[in-house]
DNA sequence: CGCCTTTCATTAGAATAGCTAATAGTTGTA
DNA sequence: TACAACTATTAGCTATTCTAATGAAAGGCG
């Protein structure tokens, strides 16, 4: 490899590079060997004249020169893959798309909508992560990822955000323990059991502590700590303590009798999500699509004031 | 050429294509023989499943899936050079920038910026086209060209103006005219001698009949019909008639003595200028610094209020 | 503490992509 | 009709870019 040519295929082992950590990975998922990707990225480098990947005893870690170039792959392939989509079906909706939510949103809200999206709009090359709220800004700033899903939303300058949906909180616990058998429970039924929470610092914790703290001013012990829904369920199943969720993620658990959930009565507590997306850097029309489709607009119902959808 | 790459070359070379009309042509530029470029295409069309090029009767017409690849061709490089800019040189301003400008302009009132904004940011790849006003709009609309120069600019949804200079118009004749002795003309005398003209539909044109007309009701007779000031003024070099031109895009020939100007005496008329650029679309660095660079601001001064430049 | 596992780097050599040169096939023009 | 000026096609060569094998470095673990 000396005076050799820069293919597409090297910017989307780039990304795959980055984005797995490690060479041998986005070497599988190009279908190339370890060694293809070791020499790609050598002659990136050797061309560009910078470092790329710093990649010595704290593994892996872009340089200022890598984040510029990933940013020109995330262009280019997008470009590309627009204007692939549009020659290959003109008319249609398509090209690459990267939806990026946090674990609760991405393994509950959204699932429908990627399906039915993707049924619509077959074309559209759809790339989802599921990641931490951090992350999501983070990406989104930086021109990775087009869409971003987050619950709390905060604005931020560089970003919009769009009111996505308002899931109704509730209690869930263990199916064995007394709380499961009421209709309904107060914020006060948390005080006589520990606490099964998120991480200190992300935004639903923040917000639940909140909430709890200005209504009863205190809070009960909290028995475990989790970074994700999906742990931290595990955690109330096994009867660690109980917890305040989003109703939309734990219908499954409760229908398979793992988990019981119990609405709040009087005031109706609620959990924001938002979508986000890049103010200055128009979305694609795949994009733009997704967006509406995310919108709480009327998309089934026959007329409307403006007829068409 | 059976499972080839897609190579940043091949995306060059189809922009080269368009640009030159001709295999052969973009096969020179790129130090490539016809048949390389011939087979790159056929490659591309094959990849891409439609005809890109109609190449046929009424030579070379790009196709409506050409368009879209010429667009995505654009962004992919313009992405690519920007990167290879910003890594090579870290902190400079760099990477591809395409000023379109009318003739006029381009040879006249350009040049001074843009040897002035190279000799301050050498790393910008500048590639400057003078055509015709239509072009400038077209091209700027469609994603060719970040930066567009014209005359008389008018305004359109897509597009943002911003003021760039006010040329002075004057009479312009051969040296041997009784006029050319004169130290100021006045419309009047526009009307003794045959009039030497920019093609009709030509904003300039138009703005100049506008003006003649306003003010004295009528128009001199029409001697010839140029389609760009530089054979306009041989024109009028050899005698064919008088005409109105901009000052400055006639210094060089006044000083040489093939020319002479005679500025209006009373009201003096001015020919506006216009930076366009894309609303959508936001400028790259270097397009946002060329346009500052355009723009009467003050650079050399000083003091000024906010400090720096 | 050293062995084993994992990961990236470096070769040489095989596979293949992409070029040139030659030539055939168009189309418009004198 | 022949010519001029194109583009298309083909065969074959060269250079690029893989794979396979191996080396080197580092982390995990008994």
């Amino acid at each position: 490899m000396k005076g050799a040519r820069l293919h597409l295929d090297l910017f989307a082992v780039f990304q795959d590079l980055v984005d797995t950590g490690s060479f041998s990975k986005a070497a599988a998922r190009n279908h190339l060997t370890q060694s293809a990707v070791s020499q790609q990225l050598g002659f990136l480098e050797r061309r560009l004249g910078a470092k790329l990947i710093e990649r010595g005893k704290d593994r892996f870690a872009l340089t200022e020169a890598g984040r510029e170039f990933l940013r020109a792959s995330w262009k280019i392939l997008q470009a590309y893959g627009e204007a692939e989509s549009a020659i290959r079906h003109p008319g249609a909706i398509g090209g690459p798309l990267r939806v990026e939510a946090i674990y609760s949103i991405g393994l509950h809200a959204l699932p429908p909508y990627i399906k039915s999206f993707l049924t619509r709009f077959p074309q559209v090359r759809l790339r989802t992560s599921y990641i931490t709220a951090e992350q999501v800004y983070e990406d989104l700033i930086h021109g990775h990822g087009d869409v971003g899903l987050v619950a709390y939303p905060r604005s931020h300058p560089q970003l919009r955000v769009l009111p996505f949906q308002r899931e109704r909180l509730a209690i869930a616990c263990a199916p064995g323990d007394p709380l499961a058998s009421r209709k309904t429970a107060s914020l006060k039924d948390l005080l006589s059991r520990p606490f099964v929470a998120f991480e200190r610092g992300l935004p639903t914790q923040k917000a639940i502590e909140d909430l709890v703290f200005r209504r009863l001013g205190t809070f009960p012990r909290v028995a475990a700590e989790f970074d994700n829904v999906e742990t931290l369920k595990r955690g109330v199943e096994v009867g660690l303590g109980i917890t305040i969720l989003p109703e939309p993620t734990v219908v499954a658990e409760v229908q398979a009798g793992s988990l019981a959930c119990v609405p709040f009565a009087t005031p109706a507590y609620h959990r924001p999500t938002g979508i986000l997306i890049r103010k200055d850097q128009p979305l694609s029309r795949a994009g733009k699509e997704f967006v509406r489709w995310l919108l709480p607009q009327p998309r089934t119902i026959k007329t409307t004031k403006r007829g068409q959808i």
